[in-house]
RNA sequence: GCGGAAGUGGCUCAGUUGGUAGAGCAUCACCUUGCCAAGGUGAGGGUCGCGGGUUCGAGUCCCGUCUUCCGCUCCA
């Protein structure tokens, strides 16, 4: 499978604008800026009451489709700190170093390196702060004086132990990869997995960025879904590179992101990250453009070759069947845990129009919905209604996410339901007390069915899976 | 990091030439209604991002700072 062209003049409106779901996150409790009675902090932001259930749905279905329902992908939580050496190894330690250097009068930054006249110094000439005046180098875009050069590094530091010295510098993993790479063999000895086998991760992780920024979109610490898959060289790669593809563009679509709004972007040869031998992007219509959701990578031996080196072990792996030894290629799934919940999220907003009125919905999956069901009192004043709204709350609450509410008309429940993607509303009325029924009122369709009491959990149980994929 | 814009109750905003803040929505209570954001009455909530300065007095002028957005730069 190879990507689509791209068309730069097809159009493709995003769903709805960045303010309209800022907003909404905030009122309605998906997400908050993160320190915000001390004015905030920089491209950091937290999941409220809502947003962790949406979240952890997502996690949820993530793990679902790549181990649960997957003979061939174990999971694995590694730590955020490792060794140091594993980020030396890995290259990021080289290749988040480069020495800057700014023009002072247009601003634009280059790789001190890569200037020309500048290409063979050696890694002490490179963090001389008179280099540039040493060697007279001048902007190439505007003959612009340079600042001396700087070091930038998009890991974050921390020190093991009392001492801050260099000794004990420790790095906030960039990435979740580096973990599943050096516990290749515990996984592979433990779980006794053949050839092709995966290793899925969860977790935090955290990138520096120069610039962050369009809401959770880019921060500096976020969540990663990663998936390590180990294959045969060459064109067991490539192979299993081609089927990941259509998988993961499928997996959200499979929870409601519009199709017409992904899209898959192959990075060109001087845009691939160092470790990459070939990157293509899941990319979705963000109302600030194109951008990357996902990654899937081939970074074929870089990663195992480079840390078999570095550490002495062997990190080969022995295939019975053809009696060969050899370092498994890689092919990476990573995705976004924030940017997946986003996505989500906004594709899933939408306004109709109702007897003149403006119904907000949010027509999250079901899986993904922070509530699966809310119970509703038509009365609030008879206790006998309450009642069996408690009792009904309960016993949903044993097997589902349910909510209960009764501080608004029934039509203003409904409306506030929809807007937090709440797929299904029971109703208890009147009647419920002599015929022992109630209504369970469908968010998209707005319709309304009878059906006795104690058939509504098994009714909202079904429709949970039947609609899962 | 650079340039520009913005930062007033939960949300969206108004605040005239500086004189110690308002609206709509939202929230809560009560009355009324009783299946799709009805109506009425009332209530709570902001000292105007933060710090400093000018002034008799600043949301309203000045400086600094933080945050957000747009553009540039950068980006694993």
């Amino acid at each position: 499978m190879t990507p689509e062209p791209l068309d730069p003049e097809a159009v493709v409106p995003a769903v709805a604008n960045l303010d309209t779901i800022v907003s909404l996150s905030k009122r309605r409790g998906f997400i908050f800026p993160s320190s915000e009675i001390y004015g905030g902090i920089n491209a950091v932001w937290d999941y409220g009451p809502l947003g962790v259930e949406l979240k952890n749905n997502v996690k949820r279905a993530w793990w679902r489709a790549m181990v649960q329902d997957r003979n061939d992908i174990v999971g694995l939580d590694a730590g955020i700190l490792m060794h140091p050496q594993v980020w030396v190894t890995s290259g990021h330690v080289g290749s988040f170093s480069d020495p800057l250097v700014e023009c002072g009068t247009c601003r634009r930054r280059y790789r001190l390196d890569e200037l020309p006249g500048a290409e063979d110094l050696s890694a002490t000439d490179l963090r001389d702060k008179t280099i540039v005046t040493r060697l007279g180098l001048v902007c190439p875009n505007d003959g612009g004086p340079l600042s001396a050069p700087r070091r930038f590094n998009l890991m974050f530091t921390s020190h093991m132990g009392p001492v801050e010295d260099d000794a004990s510098i420790v790095y906030f993993r960039p990435e979740t990869a580096q973990g599943s790479y050096v516990n290749f063999k515990n996984v592979l000895n433990s779980s006794r997995k053949k050839i092709p086998f995966g290793i899925a991760q969860i977790g935090k992780s955290f990138r520096n960025e120069i610039s962050p920024g369009n809401f959770v979109f880019r921060m500096r610490e976020f969540e990663q879904m990663e998936m390590q898959y180990f294959v045969r060289p060459d064109e067991g790669a490539a192979q299993a590179f081609e089927e990941w593809l259509p998988r993961r563009r499928a997996w959200y679509e499979a929870y409601g992101v519009t199709p017409s709004r992904l899209r898959f972007r192959e990075h060109a040869p001087d845009e691939l990250a160092h470790y990459a031998k070939k990157a293509i992007d899941v990319e979705y219509r963000f109302p600030f453009g194109w951008k990357e959701l996902e990654g899937i990578h081939n970074r074929g031996d870089f990663d195992l070759g480079n840390h078999a080196r570095a550490s002495g072990e062997n990190l080969e792996y022995f295939d019975q069947a053809s009696g060969e030894h050899f370092i498994p290629w890689i092919v990476e799934t990573a995705a976004g845990a924030d940017r997946a919940a986003f996505t989500f999220l906004i594709d899933a907003y939408r306004e109709e129009e109702v007897r003149g009125e403006t119904r907000v919905v949010l027509g999250l999956h079901p899986e993904l919905a922070p509530y699966k069901v809310a119970v509703l009192p038509l009365l609030k004043k008879r206790p006998e209604i309450v009642d069996m709204c408690h009792h009904l709350l309960a016993d949903l609450k044993r097997d589902l996410m349910a909510v209960y509410d009764d501080t608004a008309a029934i039509g203003k429940l409904y409306r506030r339901q929809d807007e937090i993607g709440t797929p299904w509303c029971v109703t208890v009325d009147v009647d419920s007390l002599d015929d022992g029924a109630v209504t369970i009122r469908d968010r998209d369709t707005m319709t309304q069915e009878r059906v006795p009491l104690e058939n509504v959990k098994r009714l909202i149980l079904d429709r949970m899976a039947a609609v899962r994929p």
